[in-house]
DNA sequence: GGATCGTGTCTAGCGTTGCTAGTATCTAGC
DNA sequence: GCTAGATACTAGCAACGCTAGACACGATCC
């Protein structure tokens, strides 16, 4: 059964060839730029080829996302880790959130704003986002006091995301980052 | 002048009728299900009378998005001059974004998620998304103690629209919505 | 009153999109 | 060496945003 694992092993580096382009093509051009056509074009394949590895553009999108969940999780544990104070920890695992927010924003738009179709807070969601989300938590149970840890990482959460988001659209003051980022910080802090 | 003046009328009514019938496609059917195309034929005219309206699909868009603008700042105020006490404010302000947020899901979107080109936090920022978050301000500048006023607010409006978004493509559990309202108030209060 | 000129609307079509049916080719196993 | 099945391709469909060119209507001037 030798070829058969060659073949697997062929079809395996293909699909993260195509995963791959796609997040290169999406952080050069925006995701608008990313056709299927051109996708082909880029892995040398024919379109139907790309249909055989996934079932369609969403779905291409949605490996591109679950690649930036692994990434954004080993991210924010390395950045809570390293850190020596609860306070600190936070305050890295924040600001490391929103640097990869902004260093590879076509791959956040993937996991946080394109692909709708991704139960977080459910029974099947996969583990990467979880581990993720997992790591937030982590920072923010030393300095939770009486409140809930879970319903506090969630505002959190949005919090980072929403200055995340709003920041790479001009909506907020681009000179303030900062100065957000610390008064958001204090008062998770509190 | 008279029949200027009328065709004037009959053309302004027109364009509303577009985009009355572009928020209704967007609310029942998501964006994705509103074409250029089925716009006509709601309006019963060509396509072409489209674009002597708009320059693309985006500026209509943009239109709902406008539209939308107006009527979150009005809500935003009823509920800010209802409250008997700036705390109350404050909470009333939050959960009416929210409700906003809820309820118009599709205007939500073309507002903060789809119209990426609006500067706001700029010289050219029109009036109505300059109002609603003047309110969000107005609501929590009795509350802001030390802080500054200008970041706490884009801080706030960053977590609002955070939980407003995440919480509708089902990555906050469903159930503790209220629950990260409540922490959210209270962390802003303090 | 009849010719003229604009304005406004339509039909038709261009190029591109996501996706797929059907055909050819190449490989594995007897 | 031949057959069966997997694999990749060409070609095309329907729908998209958008636009050029033709047509009809109404206001204006001689």
């Amino acid at each position: 059964m030798s070829i058969r694992e060659r073949r697997d092993r062929d079809r395996a580096r293909r699909q993260q060839l195509i995963v791959t382009a796609a997040r290169e093509l999406a952080e050069t051009e925006g995701w608008e730029g990313v056709t299927v056509r051109r996708l082909a074009e880029l892995v040398e394949y024919s379109q139907p080829v790309l249909y055989s590895h996934f079932k369609g553009k969403a779905d291409i999108v949605g490996a591109v996302a679950m690649e930036g969940f692994g990434e954004l999780a080993a991210e924010l544990h390395s950045a809570r880790t390293a850190a020596a104070s609860p306070a600190a920890a936070l305050r890295g695992v924040a600001a490391a959130y929103l640097l990869f927010a902004q260093s590879r924003p076509a791959v956040y738009d993937a996991m946080f704003v394109m692909s709708i179709e991704l139960p977080f807070a459910a029974a099947d969601t996969p583990a990467a986002p979880r581990t993720a989300f997992a790591e937030l938590l982590a920072a923010l149970a030393p300095l939770a006091g009486d409140r809930d840890v879970e319903t506090l990482g969630e505002v959190a959460w949005s919090a980072l995301h929403g200055l995340a988001t709003l920041a790479r659209s001009n909506r907020l003051r681009a000179s303030h980052q900062q100065a957000r980022l610390d008064l958001l910080v204090e008062q998770l802090t509190r």
